[in-house]
DNA sequence: AAACAGCGTTTCGAATAATGAAACGTTTTT
DNA sequence: AAAAACGTTTCATTATTCGAAACGCTGTTT
């Protein structure tokens, strides 16, 4: 199709086709509702997800339709790669949540892009609410800025080349040279806020964590409705984060 | 090779058999050594694992070794069966754990092994560690022996005619007449012990977790060191973990 | 009641993609 | 300096994937 260099298994890469449909917030799909979205034939979709299903990586539900199975799930927990910051993360994000209140993630940076790797969400009925492993744009988000402001020049000069600074509030950041200035600025005060950039009526703080290296391997924010936020509580929300990255950055370094 | 009726897509079912080996506690493999744990033909295994890093499924480390990568992680999270289940459970299970300052588990019967699919490890130094995900043999753990019990009489059977009752310790229980009789006990009791069976030193206490048809979804345990477990306490355990379990059921039937 | 439209599934010859022995270029071990 | 082990590439042979058409089923429309 599109690869050029090397022979690789196309059925292989149809399977996972297949199953990267699933990313797009759908849960349940049929075996020609799938052939249309994927543009595959209706046959190849069956033969595919037969075999996807004999080896539990799709199973049927009630509806006879497919939904993921306990195969990913499974295999998906023995990802090593940020393992470890992940468990070493969970109590650490749990006891700011409890203390601030406001939902907690910790991520990094992927593809240009911030990847959820854990949360703990706050205790409120109105919270933020966010799918562990999936993506959000980093430039417009306080985790994003952080982890962008510790990455190279090199680096951010890539990211403001490709990236396309969409609006997304009258909030968002749509210049490259803003957003160049911002991120010296977080770097320099080691702390990143997103004052609704991404969607009206959320505000977020970040912080980065550090490896022995003093590298940043990863951020910690804190996200809430505006209405919570405010400018005074920054000081003691951001001590209370710290506090948190500096239990994860202990545990680490016990490691590695 | 093994599969009389279906024509299923071998290469699919090649890739994954590949990513199965990673079950098996060793988390980076080479080229000529995942061939030979699988049979496979080098060239053969060479293309997949190319076909599955160009697909985020698998990447290489800082040795060229290859690991199993982010899109796994992904998909994983996805995973909607029980998904519920791991996120209503996270809370109560971490209250149980820093109550009775001991490793809490939340397992479902799966292939006739308990899965584990969520934890609350001990705030103490020893203590019980699993991995989420991972599985365990049912007849010689207190959550199997709960989710055993719960299980249709029809179920019951097929169980005890398929398994091996394999004596891990002097304490395992490696007669089907004697599982049979503890099964029944375990039911009309609704709880159930695992006094050194899988391990010596290691006692669990575990009870059922119903969903709102009164059946049994799932079950929670407490696990620690024969030292720290005395009978005395076993009455407030179960209290204690009760009432997570309540918390739980209350959520899940708030959806479905 | 009969025809229709939708679904997942099966069939089978034609077309294609996966296969593996051998050779290659490096790196590591002897 | 030679040998062994590694990941990688090549290419003719072979086995497998492919898809149009047909099937059986269910639910809806005429």
């Amino acid at each position: 199709m599109e690869d050029i260099n090397k022979d690789l298994n196309l059925s292989v890469i149809k399977a996972f086709k297949l199953l990267d449909v699933y990313l797009n917030n759908k849960q349940e799909w049929g075996v020609r509702e799938l052939a249309k979205k994927t543009g595959y034939n209706k046959t190849t979709t069956y033969r595919l997800l037969s075999t996807l299903e004999s080896l539990d990586v799709v199973q049927k539900n009630d509806n006879d339709k497919y939904i993921l199975g306990l195969k990913l799930f499974e295999l998906g927990n023995l990802v090593s790669i940020h393992k470890s910051l992940r468990n070493y993360s969970r109590i650490p994000l749990e006891n700011i949540a409890k203390e601030i209140k406001e939902t907690v993630h910790l991520g990094v940076l992927r593809n240009d892009q911030v990847l959820y790797l854990n949360k703990a969400e706050s205790p409120l009925g109105l919270k933020v609410s966010t799918q562990i492993g999936s993506y959000q744009e980093a430039y417009c988000t306080a985790l994003g800025k952080v982890l962008l402001a510790f990455s190279s020049a090199n680096q951010i000069s890539n990211y403001l080349k490709n990236v396309k600074l969409k609006a997304l509030t009258s909030n968002t950041i749509t210049n490259s040279e803003d957003l160049l200035i911002e991120l010296e600025q977080v770097k320099k005060k080691e702390y990143a806020l997103d004052m609704e950039e991404l969607e009206l009526g959320l505000i977020c703080i970040a912080i980065p964590v550090f490896n022995k290296n003093k590298e940043v391997i990863a951020s910690i924010s804190v996200s809430g409705p505006s209405s919570r936020f405010k400018s005074e509580n920054i000081a003691s929300y951001l001590s209370i984060i710290k506090k948190g990255a500096f239990e994860i950055e202990g545990h680490l370094s016990d490691y590695n």
